[in-house]
DNA sequence: GTTGATTCCGAAAGCGCTTTCGGTCTAGCG
DNA sequence: CGCTAGACCGAAAGCGCTTTCGGAATCAAC
């Protein structure tokens, strides 16, 4: 197999390997009529170039790699699947490469970023749920690797991200439900080494501020993304002596878990106790009841992302990448006003 | 960037740069002396190979692609996200890299497989959800590249592949919802040039004939993997004169479509009619009420097709490698017995 | 018919690594 | 002390492509 090489190709037309290169590559120095005869043998013999060497000789990769998301063991996130397809699709129109990395354990991912970097594998890189400080990011820069990052890091200025804005979501969403009646506004978080995670909880605690109301650590819990944790956390909230009346939860998975928690209690969820989400998983439509959510505009994001980290590939200025986004309330049904005691 | 190259090692060092190079790929006539003086030079400059001279020179790519599902712009179904994690786990143990490819359009898909095939760019490739005939098996065949698919072609003797075995599933799942008294038992089902759509199918109708049932083929609908697909063919049974007591669905996301039809109905799942969905989805237990399925054992399927991959990459033959699991019952509450008329 | 400008292509030098081949040097043996 | 056998390393030839450079050929113009 890949018996035909350029060699092979120009010795069966009888020019030299240069022209027959240049001519597949449409140089203009190359007349219309070889040009024309060297691409139909080429397609005859169902030439394809040999990207190693293309790549070695040109020094460009015509590759991106997305890392993925460290610790994601047991989640596999629809959001990962969503990205990859838009990065994916983006991608090949150009004709390059999508390469999905992971590290193997948390301790080897500096290793796995600077092997990245320095291999020539790929041209830009994407990462995604930074955290407050990311290292990924710092290695990034310092190797000075195009990358962009879905999410941000604490200290975002010098670097292009696309970002869903969680503290404004967040903060809003404590007001909807302060609006229909609502004082008892409890929060399952995400870990806030996560930055999206703290920007959650910062919006919540100023959601507080701007509805008058009052900080109550008791039901702030800080937990994993996972269902089961969003039940644990939701029980145990429901057993204090003020439970509370409406839950917001920084994923829709935790959210899963809590309407799940308020039934067990015999409680209604959206009736008794509310339940708002943030993701805007299609699934919360299925869920007992359906889940009203915040969700993140992620339709084409995956796209926006790749356009982006390409344009910066072509040169340009990363801080000239910078895009926030806002979430939009989708009402489903475990959203309802404060019942009368 | 890539300042540090095998040459620049190598005058670093006052040795040749093969030498270099063999010492870090631990020749064994290497001197223990110099192997460790190379190795700590290299790390101390923080050396890593460039990927695409070393591909070029061995001509082994080191990495193997993913073929992305067509026609799956909106699903973005959560096998993927497992899939590639445990692909790109096993990879990372050996040091390779996992490409993920999509054709820009279907009808680029065989292209985009030659390119695969014969550019370089990868050691072996693995497909899912194969077509009961499917063009990609067949090139991957003629190019001689080894591949693994996930799921099976109507053919399947002489390739590896790993598959859950539907249409037994289906027969059984029939024998499940016949042993609680239902006769009447619809099937929604995946388009059928799928082979997996056609597998579930046989099995159904298989499972039919098991237990003395007759086919009605008023209610068997072929329909999209959606849930909204699944509500659709869901609400147009009910409303036949002898409206299904159980619904077989050919996946969870169909089932759930069902359930929410059959509650628009104003019927209750799994007390009026059953649901029994397949794939396992962990969702499932959400829903309203939980959705009883029949799961795939997908926990580690994608390192255990990494595996077989590249034992076959090893040079191991092809057919040695096909392995047939078993979907097994996950009881939860949408499947019940058949009520009194 | 010379000059100059164009057009087109061949030759050759890499890209950064691997790997074979052979040569030097030391150690070991009789 | 001579000879052989390893042990160890340097030199060099690629891998298959790109790209620069310059030369031959063609053409127009004077």
């Amino acid at each position: 197999m890949q018996r035909v090489s350029l060699k092979f190709l120009a010795k069966e037309l009888g020019i030299a390997e240069g022209t027959v290169s240049r001519a597949l590559n449409d140089y203009p120095d190359i007349s219309e009529a070889t040009r024309e005869r060297v691409k139909e043998v080429a397609k005859k013999f169902n030439y394809k170039a040999n990207q190693n060497a293309r790549r070695l000789a040109t020094g460009v990769a015509e590759a991106v790699a997305y890392l993925m998301p460290p610790n994601t063991h047991a989640i596999s996130e629809p959001f990962v699947s969503q990205l990859l397809e838009g990065l994916g699709s983006s991608l090949a129109k150009r004709g390059w490469d999508l390469l999905v990395v992971q590290a193997s354990s948390p301790e080897t991912e500096a290793e796995t970023v600077e092997k990245l970097s320095s291999s020539g594998k790929v041209s830009g890189v994407v990462i995604s749920r930074p955290y407050k400080e990311d290292r990924r990011i710092e290695l990034l820069k310092k190797y000075n690797v195009p990358f962009i990052v879905h999410g941000r890091s604490v200290n975002s200025e010098d670097y292009a991200w696309y970002d869903v804005d969680g503290e404004k979501a967040f903060h809003d969403g404590v007001g909807i439900l302060a609006e229909l009646g609502h004082q008892n506004i409890a929060f399952i978080g995400a870990p806030t080494d996560y930055n999206f995670g703290q920007m959650r909880l910062d919006g919540y605690r100023r959601g507080l501020a701007s509805n008058n109301l009052t900080l109550d650590e008791t039901i702030i819990k800080i937990v994993d993304m996972s269902d089961d944790a969003g039940a644990a956390a939701t029980a145990k909230m429901l057993s204090l002596p003020h439970p509370p009346t409406a839950i917001l939860c920084a994923t829709d998975t935790q959210a899963f878990g809590a309407l799940a928690a308020i039934r067990e209690a015999g409680l209604t969820p959206g009736i008794e106790v509310s339940v708002l989400g943030y993701d805007g998983l299609d699934f919360g439509k299925h869920t007992n009841p359906p889940l009203t959510t915040m969700a993140q505009p992620q339709s084409h994001s995956g796209e926006e992302i790749c356009d982006m980290l390409l344009a910066i590939i072509d040169g340009g200025n990363p801080v000239d990448y910078q895009e926030l986004r806002s979430a939009i309330l989708v009402r489903r049904m475990s959203v309802g006003p404060v019942r009368p005691q």
